[in-house]
RNA sequence: GGGCCGUUAGCUCAGUCGGCAGAGCACCGGACUUUUAAUCCGGGUGUCCAGGGUUCGAGCCCCUGACGGCCCA
C-alpha cells in the first residue's frame, strides 16, 4: 500500500483548500447538543406531542458514512457511537456552508446544526442550517456494502474493521460489557478489586515461560507476570479476605488461533472458602452474567446449544480419563508405564515427557473435546499442581478443578495450599522436575511468597478465569484474535521487506565492494530470526542488487 | 504435522485455451431540490503475494518460499 496514493493526495488537497478558506479542518471543539440516539428520541417525542418543526433545533456530530448528492440538495448519513441519522443539506437553507460539500469525503467527521424533521419519506433528519468540518479523513473507508473482509487487514487495522463491520463493533462492546458485569458480580459479593505488579523478580504462580525485560536504574532483570496468583494470596495473608484482579497476563509461547501471548484473566481469592465454594461461585457467575448480557443461559457455539445454567456437571478427573481414554492413571503412576498405555491409544508421546505432562496430553487429546456442556473436572494429581492443597483421604491428589465449556478450559481453581513447609517442598519438587525435564515449564520457587505464607494464611479458595475464552463463548467466536482488539500477528510481507531493505542500507553504507553473496551473509547476520526465516536467498540478492544501484 | 483452497485496482471480487488487465463500490469530471447501496453521462487509477523456471509470449503452466482460510490429526 503506497502512503501517498490518489485518494490521499486528493483529500490532502481538500485540507489545503479548507485552510485557504479560513476553515480549520481539525478544530479543537464543537458545541454538540445531542448524541444521534438522543436526537432521534427527541424527534420521536416532539412529533408525538406536535411541537412545531421550526423549534426543533439541535446540533449533532458524527462520521460521514454516505452521501447522496442531488445538486441543490444532498443527504448525508452521519454516525456516532450511539447510532446513525440522516442530515439534509439544502443550498437555499444553508447559504455558504453548503459549499462544504465540495470538500467533504466519506469518513470525515462533521458537526451539523439545524431543525429535526421527517423528510417526505418519513426519515428522521437534521435539516442543516450550518455544518462544520470536525476532522478530515485522508484515507477512504473500506467498501460500504461488503465491509472489510481481508483477515490480515482486519486484524492489523482493527479501526478499519470497526468502522466497516458492525458485528465486529458489537462484539467488542459485548466483551467490554462482559468484563463490567464480572466486576459488578464480584463487587456485589464484597470482593475487593486490587492491582498487583506486572513486573516481577520471579515469574511464579503457573507453569509457563515468561517474557524477560530489564530495569535500567536498578540494573536488574525483571519478568512479566505469568499469573496474579501469588500476590493475590499475599493480600489474603494480609487480611484482605476477598480480593480479585482483572488484568493482563503474559506468557512467552507461540501464537495461534487460540493463543495470544498476552491475555486477560480474572483471579479471585476468598478466605475460609474451599474449591466447592468456588465451583458454585463460577457457575453462578457465568450463568448470571449470561442472563444479564444475552438474556439467556443458552449459548450457541460451534453449532451446539450450550446451557451454562447452574449447576454444572462435576466429573472426577481420573474417572473422566477412564471413561474417555480407557486408561486408569492410578494403575500407571510412572511416566514409562503411562506412556506405554498412551502409545497403544495412538497418542503421541516422547521419552522426555513427565508423568504430569502425559496426563495433561490425555486430557487435551481424549477428555477435553468431550466436555461440551459445562463441566468441572475435579481432583487433579499433585504432580501437576504445586499450589493446591492435598485432598484428605486421597493420596496423590489435590483439591483442584478446571471448568470446561465447549471443549475449552475457561477456569482453574484450587483449595489453596496454606502450609508453608509443604509449599516449600512442593516448589522444590518443581525445581527438581525442571532439571529432569528441561523442555517443560514448571513453577518457580518464590521466597517472598513463602515468607508471606509463613506469616500464616487462612484456608482459602482461589480461582482463575480466562476472560478471552468467555468472550469467545459469549460471542460465538472460535478464535481468540476475534475477541482481542489488537492481537499479535507475525510480520506482514511488507514489514519483512521493509526490515530487510533497512538492513541492506546499513550494510551497504559500511561496505567496500564486497560481492553480493558476502553482503547477503552480512545482512543475514544483522536480521532477526523471524525476518531471516521469511526471506529467501533469491529475494535477498535481488534486493541487494536494487539497493546497490 | 498432513490435505485442500486462496493471495489480481483503495475495498469486494471475476479473469475462459498461455495472446493488449476486468466488473461493482470508492475516486475524478459533468447533470440533478427529497434521497436511503440515490440515479444518469463520461473517465480504469494495477509490483496480478515473493523469488526462480518453461515459453516468441505467463495473472494463468512448473519449482521454491511467505502469509491466510477451511478440513484432518
Amino acid at each position: 500500500m503506497t502512503e501517498r496514493d490518489e485518494y490521499f493526495l486528493i483529500r490532502a488537497e481538500k485540507v489545503e483548500r479548507l485552510r485557504e478558506q479560513g476553515i480549520d479542518p481539525f478544530p479543537a471543539r464543537y458545541g454538540r447538543t445531542h448524541t444521534i440516539a438522543a436526537a432521534r428520541a427527541l424527534l420521536a417525542r416532539w412529533s408525538e406531542r406536535g411541537r412545531p418543526a421550526r423549534e426543533r433545533s439541535v446540533s449533532v456530530t458524527g462520521r460521514v458514512t454516505g452521501v447522496r448528492n442531488m445538486g441543490r440538495v444532498a443527504f448525508l448519513d452521519l454516525r456516532d457511537g450511539t447510532g446513525s441519522m440522516q442530515a439534509q443539506f439544502r443550498r437555499d437553507v444553508m447559504g455558504g456552508d453548503f459549499e462544504l460539500l465540495k470538500s467533504l469525503d466519506l469518513g470525515d467527521f462533521l458537526g451539523v446544526r439545524g431543525r429535526l424533521i421527517h423528510t417526505r419519506t418519513g426519515e428522521p433528519t437534521v435539516e442543516a442550517r450550518s455544518a462544520t468540518m470536525l476532522g478530515k479523513a485522508l484515507r477512504p473507508p473500506p467498501e460500504k456494502w461488503h465491509g472489510l473482509q481481508d483477515v490480515q487487514q482486519r486484524l492489523r487495522q482493527r479501526e478499519a474493521d470497526l468502522i466497516s463491520n458492525d458485528e465486529v463493533r458489537e462484539r467488542f462492546v459485548l466483551r467490554s460489557k462482559l468484563v463490567a458485569a464480572i466486576r459488578r458480580f464480584m463487587d456485589g459479593r464484597d470482593y475487593l478489586e486490587v492491582e498487583t505488579p506486572i513486573l516481577l523478580n520471579v515469574a511464579a504462580g503457573a507453569n509457563a515461560r515468561p517474557f524477560v525485560t530489564q530495569h535500567n536504574a536498578l540494573s536488574r532483570t525483571l519478568y512479566l507476570r505469568i499469573a496474579t496468583e501469588l500476590h493475590l494470596k499475599r493480600c489474603i495473608i494480609g487480611g484482605l479476605d476477598r480480593v480479585y484482579e482483572i488484568g493482563r497476563i503474559f506468557r512467552n509461547e507461540g501464537l495461534d488461533t487460540t493463543h495470544n501471548p498476552e491475555f486477560t484473566s480474572m483471579e479471585s481469592y476468598e478466605a475460609y472458602a474451599d474449591y466447592n465454594d468456588i465451583m458454585s461461585l463460577v457457575e453462578t457467575l457465568v450463568s448470571s452474567v449470561a442472563t444479564e448480557l444475552l438474556g439467556t443461559t443458552e449459548l450457541e457455539y460451534g453449532g451446539e446449544v450450550i446451557d451454562v445454567k447452574a449447576p454444572w456437571r462435576r466429573l472426577d478427573l481420573r474417572e473422566a480419563i477412564l471413561r474417555y481414554a480407557e486408561i486408569d492413571i492410578d494403575a500407571h503412576r510412572d511416566a514409562a508405564s503411562l506412556a506405554e498405555q498412551m502409545r497403544a491409544m495412538g497418542v503421541v508421546v516422547t521419552q522426555e515427557d513427565s508423568w504430569g505432562r502425559l496426563v495433561d496430553k490425555l486430557l487435551g487429546d481424549k477428555v477435553e473435546p468431550n466436555l461440551v456442556q459445562p463441566t468441572f473436572l475435579v481432583d487433579y494429581p499433585v504432580e501437576m499442581t504445586p499450589l493446591a492443597k492435598r485432598k484428605p483421604g486421597r493420596d496423590g491428589y489435590v483439591e483442584r478443578f478446571e471448568g470446561y465449556v465447549a471443549g475449552m478450559e475457561v477456569c482453574n481453581a484450587f483449595t489453596e495450599l496454606n502450609d508453608p513447609i509443604e509449599q516449600r517442598r512442593r516448589f522444590e519438587e518443581q525445581e527438581a522436575l525442571r532439571l529432569e525435564h528441561a523442555l517443560e515449564d514448571f513453577d518457580r520457587l518464590d521466597e517472598d511468597f513463602l515468607t508471606a505464607v509463613e506469616y500464616g494464611m487462612p484456608p482459602t479458595g482461589g480461582l482463575g478465569v480466562g476472560i478471552d475464552r468467555l468472550a469467545m463463548l459469549f460471542s460465538g467466536q472460535s478464535t481468540v484474535r476475534e475477541v482481542v482488539l489488537f492481537p499479535h500477528l507475525s510480520l506482514s510481507q511488507d514489514e519483512v521487506f521493509r526490515a530487510v531493505d533497512l538492513a541492506i542500507r546499513d550494510i551497504l553504507r559500511g561496505s567496500s565492494g564486497e560481492s553480493g553473496d558476502a553482503l547477503a551473509r552480512m545482512v543475514r547476520v544483522s536480521l532477526s530470526e523471524e525476518v531471516n526465516s521469511r526471506i529467501t536467498d533469491g529475494e535477498l540478492l535481488r534486493r541487494i542488487e536494487i539497493a546497490g544501484r
